[in-house]
DNA sequence: TTTAGCACTCGGATAGCCTAAGTGCTAAAA
DNA sequence: TTTTAGCACTTAGGCTATCCGAGTGCTAAA
């Protein structure tokens, strides 16, 4: 049975309702006030409703006299079942659509864009993320010259992207000598990832360049270096400042806990990777473990050839107005994704840089 | 006359005592407290010394009958001239010399491990910073055949960085025609800033390609994008949530002024790109305008050949304590310094990615 | 010139009081 | 059987009054 399957109509209306008036003004929702949202009953009536929905876990409440507040399940209910789609006004799609003319340039600077403009829209942070490339292999190596002590060395991975290296030799290479490292290169590492070059297969390389064995140990490095680049990928934050203006975050310990949690870059690049979903993905804080209580995300991630290769999305207090947000991250992740699809002359970028 | 040059040896004395206690322990501090750090007097001078100290600016009285605090002026005095050069314990160095271990990889993940180690050592955030190259040019471009439809454009920066473009020619190419293409390039716009293309110079360029002349709009596309790569440069921040650790933060004002300051990359970026300074940078809140006033940022700069390439730095409160964190910056840029002065193989990095 | 003593000031903590909001329960009404 | 009206009860938060301590400035003596 699905969650919240057991409400009656009347219960789902008056949940939300309730999460409705509390992510507006962000205190706890009387009965009172409840009577004036068509509900089509008296406040006594709806106070045993609370009761209940009190007692099957989807409200709480912070003391004895004070109003109802949504718990972790209830809004769990509201954003899987409950909450109305957000239609974007005229003048925020407006908006949102000059974002478009990021379109030109690159998907991290879109992400980047992204996110500035969700934060200025809805008024909450926003992350933008671009994950770590995992077990990456070089498809194929190509070498240039430049002069006797110096050349590049190119390295074209998955989804085509290019890794450069400026080597400098301290021995004199002539364009044969090259050609050749990059012929035993292809042969020996090429679609291995890192774990696969072992030593044994260096010694190989090294015998198979011949006298010019000493290049191999500077490549190599410089080889095992951009595969392994675990780059951390780049995590970004916009408008951290906005949590202030929650009442939530005014109590110190909530907002240290947020904090801290968006300091572990590693956990969120963890949700990042794990996020399997194709639509927008809610997490609510203290549901599962990591991410503070008090806070929730909003996270749509990116996807090349199935494998995820960004995110944007929005933390803020767990009272988020999830409806218009969702709206807009959809909206912008929609835009991003259809230029990730079509590329023409391909310019993905690799998570970070190059030598 | 240097700041400062105006106080007695005595009024120094307390001066110094009374930041030094003030960093400690963030309260007003009271002649009293005084009288037990060695200055030799009595509360009642102390008192009068303190009165005068105040009158000249060095000091600030929140309110009748609290203690004394600095004033900007006197935190900038302190720093200038009157603190203890801290000595780092050898637990500390100890710890500061694992950083040695990322000797081996690449400036920016220097930086970053440098910030992370900093935070924890000292329970400050720290910031890390590679700014933005403007007005890049490219020395020299070389392009490397793949296939008939795609090809690779290397191009040889200032400082030896490589940025490659992986592209995916819409025509047929062969070795011979990237070998023109690649000598038109180097003709025409190597060494000219993105501002020097003009639309004259394309079309010149385009005449030079004869029947290829198509490949040019591409590949210029290509080129400006990486010159103008204007990517904003990385600035990181680490351990944010350490701030609210100290009481000045638990003003919501104070640390939303410092947040929202935080949050303006481009403000921290200029700081970083017009420090000249050879040594620690020490920027006191509230003394020149933008960082939002009761925070301190202690920064140093990395350069090659005179160009600033990134900084590390550390943000606080006011009442930071300098001598120690002053110390601990100023070790491990020395280390990062260090490793770049002698590049073996070249390993600088662009400051972003490549196609 | 320094020190001791003393009256004065003011912020912060504590306690007590009151109010408003909201609840749960019971009994009447539909 | 369900809904409503009424009422007693609970409690957080705001307000005021009060007290205390820390620290000052001033004056007079050393």
């Amino acid at each position: 049975m699905r969650i919240g399957d057991d409400l009656s109509d009347r219960k789902k209306a008056i949940l939300r309702a309730l999460i409705d008036a509390h992510i507006e003004n962000g205190e706890p929702v009387g009965s009172k006030y409840l009577t004036s949202c068509d509900i089509g009953c008296s406040s006594a009536t709806i106070r045993n409703e609370m009761s209940e929905l009190e007692q099957m876990g989807y409200l709480e409440q912070p003391h004895t006299s004070a109003g109802r507040v949504p718990s972790k399940a209830g809004y769990r209910f509201y954003v899987d079942s409950l909450m109305r789609a957000y239609s974007l006004t005229a003048r925020e799609l407006e908006t949102l659509n000059n974002m478009q003319k990021a379109r030109l340039s690159q998907l991290d600077k879109m992400i980047k864009a992204a996110g500035k403009l969700i934060t200025s829209m809805t008024n909450y942070p926003t992350v933008s993320v671009k994950p770590k490339f995992k077990d990456q292999t070089v498809n194929c190596f190509k070498t240039t010259f430049v002069d006797s002590r110096n050349f590049i060395l190119s390295m074209i991975m998955s989804g085509d992207v290019v890794r450069s290296r400026y080597i400098h030799c301290k021995i004199e290479v002539t364009e044969e000598v090259l050609n050749r490292l990059c012929g035993v290169l292809n042969n020996n590492i090429a679609h291995k990832t890192s774990s696969e070059i072992t030593l044994p297969l260096i010694m190989k390389m090294e015998n198979d360049m011949g006298v010019d064995d000493a290049l191999i140990s500077s490549v190599i490095k410089n080889v095992y270096d951009v595969m392994s680049s675990d780059d951390e990928g780049e995590l970004k934050y916009e408008g951290v400042d906005k949590l202030l203006e929650y009442p939530e975050f005014s109590d110190l310990g909530n907002l240290k806990d947020l904090l801290s949690f968006m300091d572990k870059k590693e956990q969120i690049m963890q949700l990042v990777e794990n996020d399997k979903n194709d639509n927008v993905s809610i997490y609510i804080g203290g549901e599962d473990s990591s991410l503070s209580a008090n806070s929730s995300i909003i996270l749509k991630t990116f996807k090349v050839d199935g494998k995820v290769v960004g995110a944007i999305g929005v933390i803020g207090p767990q009272r988020m107005e999830y409806p218009k947000v969702v709206a807009m991250v959809e909206y912008l992740a929609k835009c991003i994704s259809s230029t990730l699809e079509i590329p023409d002359v391909k310019e993905l970028r690799p998570p970070d840089s190059d030598t």
